[in-house]
DNA sequence: TTACCAAATGGTATGGGTACCATAGCGTTT
DNA sequence: AAACGCTATGGTACCCATACCATTTGGTAA
């Protein structure tokens, strides 16, 4: 390998005055950065960011660590997070725990290791020790997409409370007195949230809560195909489905094709969570449209401005809104 | 930031006895390591994998460079190699490219500074320079989903013209004659290799190769739509459509159903690249799969262990097969 | 008892780059 | 001519962990 001392041979100098000109900061005259600057193109040397790392402290190196980037969602916010910090020079390594804890704590302690400069972290539910320990480590953390309530953490969410709200609001204004809602696992923030939108909804319509049609489950299509299925087979089924998430919306609809019933005629369907706007020929579904890349986006330079200001200012939680996407699978009753 | 030092002196120690007891390499007694651990656990130590990366000259951190992770194809290509690279205790840095030059040379540039072990590189079209720079930096390198023909480089990717042979055939054996097909760039090997594919097929078939219906252009939506447009305008439109990958496809579709054209009745369809199966309620499509996950997984095995075995065995080329999957998108002619 | 060896531990240099301080040349001010 | 300050450059130590060699202790073989 290339090293300054390598550089700074050939082009008879010392290694700090290499230093110098590649960063560019104290006195080089013309002459002697023009000898340099030869010598690095002739050696095609390239500056090794571990030991500028262990010099400054700092790697611009952050870590996304979410649930699993097969998920469109997700992919979105990868990305909005990439953009974010490539026009800052900061690198992403990214890591799914598949919502699974041991992934995460070995994910957690590799990049702590990696000296990354800071997490962005969907947290796995129920795991505040991760967060804390992230912290007491001085490592700047935005938790995104989850409240995680006992820790004061920036966060950078969206309103899932608000959203579900609108959407069962949409739906009884048309008429419908029997919503159910298929959310996710109870343990995650944003599923119970979506069911007290759903809850504020029906109370602001004067209509009952049945615990019959509040069901939790996981984020994925089995979960949301078995729970439609069980729904059909209520002696009272719903005349509308609210899905968690655009899987369990999936897995919903799959339910109700196999079943023989149309969308919308024998039945309403809402979802959370839009499906990538390219992904399908003809979007029909009515969704509470999450914005994944601007989160991705925003929580990415919060963290690098964390980074660069370690001044703790109170933490922030940035609650952005969803957008109601009306189209074609309710019908008025 | 706790150091080696901090937890060496805590145990009474020297910080080479630290060291010896994170790596379990060397003597130490019993006492000793408990003691030691204790100062570990106390201090909260987390070792510094920059230092360590500096005297190993190794990273384990791997670089996977593709167009745009928003591709449910790139998606699941780049969890294949994050599930490759974890089990290994490799971390990867993702970087998207949207097949342009100059950011491909910035993030090849910023990941050789960070000491990359390795490279996963989708090149963009005609960049055999940055491969050739890769390689001549000493890092190892795989080239995914393309053939770059001028160098000599491992490289992992689907037998474009195999898929699209056999999806061709399959048209041709329905009985069609007009088969259009809606390429990539042509610059990138994948649309060559689909078109000489397709060609191969209706040669078999004896039919005429149709100069007016073969086409190259961007792999994004609108180009899929417009072309499809401009095929539906002629005076002898063809009665099936190939489309060169899953965005084109969906274009294609749009085009159509914009037309009031129904699938398959007036127009029989093929795809190449499956679209996620949880993505879609009723995959109806008739595509050739190309196996995204393996291709991600095996191409980052292959790195890995390159960079385990630095002596140079002479490249490999892997091509994966595609599976032909036919569904309902077309009829018999 | 001496010689020798394994076990246990530590000192120092090293990896690549840079902060900090030192030095020297040269022009300008008084 | 002395004093000062700016420009230009270099020496040394340090960031953190570890390779290499050295040293010490205790036990066993001759």
């Amino acid at each position: 390998m290339t090293t300054i001392r390598d550089v700074a041979r050939r082009a008879g100098v010392a290694p700090i005055t290499v230093s110098r000109v590649i960063n560019d900061s104290g006195y080089v005259s013309e002459k002697t950065r023009q000898r340099v600057e030869e010598a690095i193109a002739e050696l095609n040397y390239v500056p090794n960011a571990l030991s500028q790392g262990l010099r400054f402290n700092k790697t611009n190196v952050i870590a996304l660590v979410l649930s699993d980037v097969t998920n469109p969602f997700w992919t979105t916010v990868a990305r909005g997070t990439e953009d974010a910090s490539s026009e800052e020079n900061y690198s992403v390594i990214l890591c799914n725990t598949d919502e699974d804890v041991a992934k995460q704590d070995k994910y957690t302690d590799l990049l702590l290791r990696r000296q990354v400069d800071g997490f962005l972290l969907v947290p796995v539910s129920n795991t505040i020790d991760t967060i804390r320990f992230i912290q007491q480590q001085g490592v700047s953390l935005v938790v995104l997409d989850r409240q995680m309530p006992g820790v004061s953490v920036d966060t950078v969410r969206a309103d899932s409370e608000g959203g579900a709200y609108e959407l069962t609001r949409y739906l009884t204004e048309l008429g419908h007195r029997d919503i159910a809602i298929l959310s996710g696992p109870e343990d995650v923030s944003t599923s119970t949230q979506r069911v007290a939108g759903y809850q504020r909804a029906l109370q602001h319509a004067h209509l009952e809560v049945d615990s019959e049609l509040i069901s939790f489950g996981s984020f994925y299509q089995d979960s949301g195909y078995e729970r439609t299925m069980k729904l059909l087979a209520l002696s009272r089924p719903p005349t509308a489905i609210f899905a968690g998430n655009n899987f369990i919306a999936i897995g919903m609809m799959k339910a109700l094709y196999e079943s023989g019933l149309r969308i919308p005629e024998d039945m309403s369907v809402v979802g959370f969570d839009d499906l990538p706007p390219g992904l399908l020929v003809r979007p029909f579904l009515t969704v509470a449209d999450q914005p994944a890349y601007e989160m991705g986006f925003r929580a990415t330079k919060l963290l690098l401005e964390r980074i660069a200001n370690p001044g703790k200012p109170p933490h922030q939680e940035i609650v952005l809104p969803t957008r109601l996407v009306i189209r074609q699978s309710c019908r008025a009753i």
